[in-house]
DNA sequence: GCTAGTTTGGACGAATCGTCCAAACTAGGT
DNA sequence: ACCTAGTTTGGACGATTCGTCCAAACTAGC
């Protein structure tokens, strides 16, 4: 079995560098009105260098996609990972994602743009579970267990924050300014926690983040 | 400005018909996998015609894409405004929204497969939001005004709703089988409703649908 | 039965992908 | 110092498929 990568051969640290170059262009005219020629002169891979370590053009899309998938795992990992408790964690679990998002947007529209053809290269689905979900699920069930969260349906309400993450972090890498992140994040967080039914008690759910910031 | 399908003629009714058999292919092999002849031969219409109608391959995609979402607007929109409280509203535009997506299987796929190739033709932003979040965000001020729902920030929830419609959604269709997305539904309606924070009343939310099913 | 628009098959040019090869270069082993 | 295996590169090439073009047939309203 190749390397998830699709690459036939292992890949030289320099050339894994410049590749991630390619990355801005893909996102910016798609990976179809991205020429070969144009991916090698950005990077400064001669064509048939690429073709030597690359069996086409989409394997390069999919090297990309799947290491960036693969750091986002180990972010997110380690932030479900970490002290404090499971609501605490959920927390920095969905701020480190949009952190994440916030970092590598080009990289994301690009696994959105193109996620047909990365689907038939890179197992998308299994990606997102093991990056996403799966510390989220964690985080969960610390949270069930000790107190700080009420989850009845651990893999659905990972579902809803993944949902809301990612509209969340789509409508900002689409439409907003640089600023909206963080009041964004806030105002979804609160609808995640609080939920949307009516409380009879007066609990007034306070979400941690966007500190003593400009408030107008 | 050219007709927002991307067509240069108006498309007759007969053709427009045909053309929706296009969707599936598409929605199988990809944009680019599939050869205009293979359009041609599946829908019936010979390439000279489709041609003569559309400037190109991706503007029939463009065509399946603005008319879909043509369509859900206009079964959201009523959903958002019948009868019932906000609360009942918001729950049938989210149980339409999913119906729509079991019944436009392929349409839907193919709308996240070429994201990037739409989003070029159509303004996907905009469709969306009409289509989708301005029908939410109907019922949730709806819901605020008759004290069904408690919302904070109207465009937020509405977001956090769209997201976990959609990752639901999503889940639905790479993954599960038939029967799993009533239960799909409910869990994820569950969550929106009584959020994740622990209620310190006893307040038990009652998601309506899944009425006396198989109940395991 | 005339004219404007539609429908279609088939031939064509252009673009670009991925292949192939031969020459240069690099580095490890002896 | 040399040899061998692997790497790097430029350039030429074949194949595919897109979109264009055209001319002939068909349709419909006047």
């Amino acid at each position: 079995m190749p390397p998830p990568s699709g690459a036939v051969r292992p890949l030289p640290d320099d050339l894994a560098e410049k590749v991630g170059l390619a990355a801005e262009v893909f996102a910016e005219y798609g990976l179809d009105a991205t020429r070969v020629d144009e991916v090698a002169r950005v990077t400064g891979i001669p064509r048939a260098t690429l073709y030597y370590y690359f069996p086409g053009k989409v394997h390069i899309l999919a090297h990309l996609l799947s290491s960036t998938l693969a750091d986002l795992t180990a972010q997110l990992e380690s932030a479900a990972a970490g002290a404090g408790s499971g609501r605490e964690r959920l927390e920095r679990v969905i701020r480190e994602h949009f952190g994440f998002i916030a970092s590598h947007g080009s990289t994301y529209r690009l696994l959105f743009a193109e996620l047909g053809k990365a689907a038939s290269l890179v197992d998308v689905a299994t990606g997102v579970d093991t990056a996403i979900l799966a510390p989220l699920r964690t985080a969960l069930r610390a949270g069930e267990e000790d107190g700080s969260l009420r989850v009845v349906d651990v893999p659905a309400a990972a579902s809803v924050v993944y949902g809301a993450v990612l509209v969340a972090g789509m409508e900002y890498l689409l439409v907003a300014g640089d600023r909206g992140l963080d009041r964004r994040v806030t105002s979804m967080l609160q609808v995640v926690f609080e939920g949307l039914a009516p409380r009879t008690d007066d609990t007034e759910v306070v979400v941690s983040g966007d500190d003593n910031r400009s408030r107008s």
